[in-house]
DNA sequence: TTGCCATAGTTCTAATAGATATATGCTTAA
DNA sequence: TTAAGCATATATCTATTAGAACTATGGCAA
């Protein structure tokens, strides 16, 4: 709820807005969906935390546009000030590794690659990112605190390249082993025959 | 609610077990309530994927030890060959800092000190459970991939000692200017006087 | 004309954390 | 002796959330 109260300080907004501002500003650390956005922008508006403007537009259909009122200032500062509470965790990808014995190794190594793959995308992207956070510093008192937040991602991303390196070379390991085992078993069996 | 079949190939345990287990072993990247485990218990047991025994205990209540069966080994490895979904991003911490801007830098550093050193006793732990793996490693086959997973842990909280140390330079340097800034400030004022 | 897409918003379902509560016993302190 | 505290063990409930599904407005392309 508060993070449409924050990305209102930087400018007035749409809920549609902001749903896209969340998902590429804040996405790679916060999530919200339409469901909460819509009803908590409502109840932000009744509670006169923010402000609603109707809007006609043309060829698009008409929008409500949410501005943040000082009592909604007042709010996103308290709040702000309230240590965070940690995240609570849910990684299916580590949950399914750690049950990795009871599958084939070829299993795990396609789940780990996939991750790495796709995350290696992610990092392009922050590199991307940090190139305009340094032509934006200039303009937002805001910017030093976003580019904190963004190297927060960065370096998480690397660990996380860094561990599926690790993981693949092991797991890669463990299918030659069970592969070789595999062989002796048919050499094995193909004697009795 | 697949964790709970994963946990009992190791062995039989109780809901209350589970939930222990699943904190002391899966806890840095999984997380299961009671309010899921009992519930979910009793929906594996009806759908023959788990049987229960009732147990007697000395000097504590008794309790339901659950076993997995067949039929749940069979939805389990279904279940670990399906490509694992992303995470939902939710950091708290993250998200006060992106809105760092609106409160004294004062107080997002001793946010990010309160995650440093919280996460510094977590890697402690780790350290001490990889000896123990070590040693663990002959006797299960699972060993292997319980390490793949606490190793991410690892990596994970490595790459956020990093980026607390940054960050807190960073916030001290922004502190120091505005302190600067303040005193100039408050020259000026007294100057007017 | 229909389908697709973007903008814009709403409702609904399934899932979850964690607070709260209950129950069984044992131990310790008042 | 009683009450409080603790561990084991389970159950219920509330508030919150993601995302699916849906509706509406327009414009454009097949």
């Amino acid at each position: 709820m508060e993070v449409l109260l924050g990305l209102l300080t930087i400018e007035p907004m749409s809920g549609y807005d902001l749903g896209q501002v969340i998902r590429d500003s804040v996405g790679h650390f916060w999530n919200e969906s339409y469901g909460q956005i819509y009803p908590n922008l409502k109840r932000l508006a009744e509670a006169g935390q923010v402000t609603a403007q109707t809007e006609r537009q043309k060829g698009k259909p008409e929008r409500h546009v949410y501005s943040i009122t000082k009592k909604g200032r007042k709010r996103l500062a308290a709040w702000l000030e309230v240590a965070p509470q940690p995240e609570i965790p849910r990684n299916e990808l580590l949950l399914k590794l750690f049950f990795g014995a009871q599958i084939s190794p070829k299993i795990s190594i396609q789940h780990v690659e996939r991750m790495v793959e796709s995350e290696r995308a992610f990092l392009r992207e922050f590199k991307r990112i940090e190139l305009e956070e340094i032509a934006k510093s200039e303009q937002y008192p805001d910017a030093p605190y976003w580019k904190m937040a963004a190297r927060f991602g960065q370096l998480e991303l690397e660990a996380h390249q860094r561990w599926g390196e690790e993981t693949l070379d092991e797991l890669r390991k463990i299918a030659k082993k069970q592969r070789k085992h595999t062989e002796k078993r048919k050499k094995k069996s193909h004697a009795e025959k």
